[in-house]
DNA sequence: CTGTTAGCGCATTCAA
DNA sequence: TTGAATGCGCTAACAG
């Protein structure tokens, strides 16, 4: 494999000319330039990374934590829309994307910014306490958050405002007369946890709640689609006054759909249901679902993007991102009357 | 952040001493081991994989080319699902896992290969002829196949008997009684490309439809939900006999799902279908839906040991390793009469 | 505008 | 069982 200084002997300069012709940072004469080229494409040359990193101390790849759902069966459409987003921004960049599925301590952490294969860090599924985010700070390696914490003022960071989603939701339903709505959230150890879209959703369906007159009835999802069917039967045995539904991600809503069809109801006509998603997840669904939007591949895009601008010393074009809230009919609510 | 040289120095040993102590390539005393495992832990020190890699010419890295459909809006679960499965597998091995969306031809193969970051490549939409499996044999660099070739008889690859698993679904729909069958391939530019399953799927359906004696129409898909949906009502106004239908991927028979659903039909009783997909997927659909199983977490899961196997100096423990067909039964198939 | 050279942090050969 | 020294391929002073 062809290195620096092969080229360099070829077309007849030093290595360091071959260097600064690459990277621009110093002016070099066109001829030599051209014998430059010619050299690098008659050999087939691509500069060592490795070598390149070691010796300026960054690296050209940036690395993504990857949800800890992953590791179960738990497989949610939205979580790769995050994905391709950072992928492909991170590939437009000239960045590679290392992906990391090991338990993300502080350890690990530290581990990962110690080895210097990659230069920054996404981090998803950000608690409003996290001791990840503490400890990058601490460390000052570059990071950017999809989600944020609490006392994330001055971090990079984008997030959706779930809480005013899911009030837009309950006002959506006030309007078409619904007075009882049940709400299946995220697994009750995300919910301990501090996970923010679990605590933010059920923050704003309280407040949805007083401000509406809605009569709310929150369940604590589990995670799959049949415990989140299994769930909702019994919430809706309990309480049969229940004419609407709001779910907390597209695979419980999956469960719930499913459920609908099997009882031999129909959607809205006998229940509506509002999803927290994408709209193409939200709408590809059977039958498609109004949904809370979550602009995944979005948020993965202004993620990577925040994150590659501080690589790059750019300024950060956007910072603090919080996306307006925003609801997307597809049909699956109904007006009911009486209530 | 601690080097090894501090390392050495705290520990009072050579820097090759704390090198071999960590490698285990050469024996060291216990003492003199404890001793630097203690410096090490003191100063929280971890290796850097850039210096490492540059002196071994090795990488504790591998790389995805990720598939073209990531680029479009036509994101998939099953995509995410092969996915997880190379992704925990590196993560278990101490790779990291790159992950590349750039166009996959013959320069960026190069590039990625001279470039050392990544020290094996794992290559999926595999086409029947492949110019970047060409590439990459000629170039002698690791790789495994999720998919293969025609010509791979010696590689490293698994795939699953598509052609097999479509004649098992028509096998199981003429038992039942259909005498008329649509199928709905992936789109023509994959076929014309030459994409494995594409190819492999319409084979194994000509092959079953001799067999069986059933009547098929083959309807080449377009990728989306909604012009699956409209190329399958097509095909059914112009065939009413069609009973059943078979379906290349999640994405569309979602489409053929709502579809149906909305014109008032119900799966099986009016209309039977399978889909090619995994389990998960499959039964994760409203309705659920009976498949041809495409075990993509498995794959992922294989293709990743095949490869880390080869860097790790083992003897690979699967190669060639072609899954055998299989139907899962969701019950989206039923008897029909007279056919 | 160009050349010379000292590291970057580690593995490994050669000596002891 | 251990140490000293060389080099992996590249960047970035320093020198002209």
């Amino acid at each position: 494999m062809p290195t620096i200084v092969e080229v360099a002997e070829r077309a007849g300069v030093a290595v360091s000319t071959v260097s600064y012709a690459l990277s621009g940072k110093r002016p070099v004469s066109d001829a030599t330039r051209q014998r430059i080229q010619a050299a690098i494409d008659e050999l087939g040359y691509h500069p060592n990374v490795l070598a390149r990193g070691l010796a300026t101390k960054r690296s050209q790849a940036i690395s993504l934590f990857y949800p800890m759902a992953m590791q179960s069966r738990n497989l949610s459409t939205m979580q790769f829309e995050f994905f391709a987003g950072v992928t492909n921004v991170a590939s437009q960049n000239g960045y590679g994307l290392l992906l990391w599925t090991t338990p993300q301590d502080e350890f690990q952490i530290k581990r990962l910014v110690q080895e210097g294969m990659s230069g920054g860090l996404i981090l998803m599924e950000v608690k409003t306490q996290d001791p990840r985010v503490d400890l990058l700070r601490e460390l000052g390696f570059p990071f950017a958050l999809i989600g944020h914490t609490d006392d994330s003022a001055d971090l990079h960071y984008v997030d959706v405002d779930f809480a005013e989603g899911i009030r837009l939701a309950l006002r959506h339903l006030a309007e078409l007369g619904h007075r009882h709505v049940a709400f299946i959230n995220f697994e009750p150890i995300l919910l301990d946890a501090g996970f923010g879209p679990a605590v933010r959703l059920l923050e704003g369906f309280e407040t949805g709640l007083a401000e509406t007159g809605i009569c709310g009835y929150v369940s604590p999802g589990t995670g799959t689609a049949d415990e989140a069917a299994a769930t909702f039967q019994s919430l809706r045995s309990q309480h049969p006054d229940i004419s609407a539904v709001i779910v907390a991600n597209e695979i419980m809503a999956m469960g719930v759909s499913r459920l609908v069809y099997q009882i031999g109801l129909r959607i809205p006509d006998d229940l509506s249901v509002i999803v927290v998603a994408s709209d193409t997840t939200a709408e590809r669904l059977t039958p498609p679902l109004t949904n809370i939007v979550l602009p995944a591949e979005t948020m993965g895009r202004i993620g990577a993007e925040m994150l590659i601008d501080q690589l790059e010393g750019r300024e950060v074009r956007k910072k603090n991102v919080l996306l307006a809230a925003e609801l997307t009919d597809h049909g699956s609510t109904r007006r009911v009357e009486h209530g």
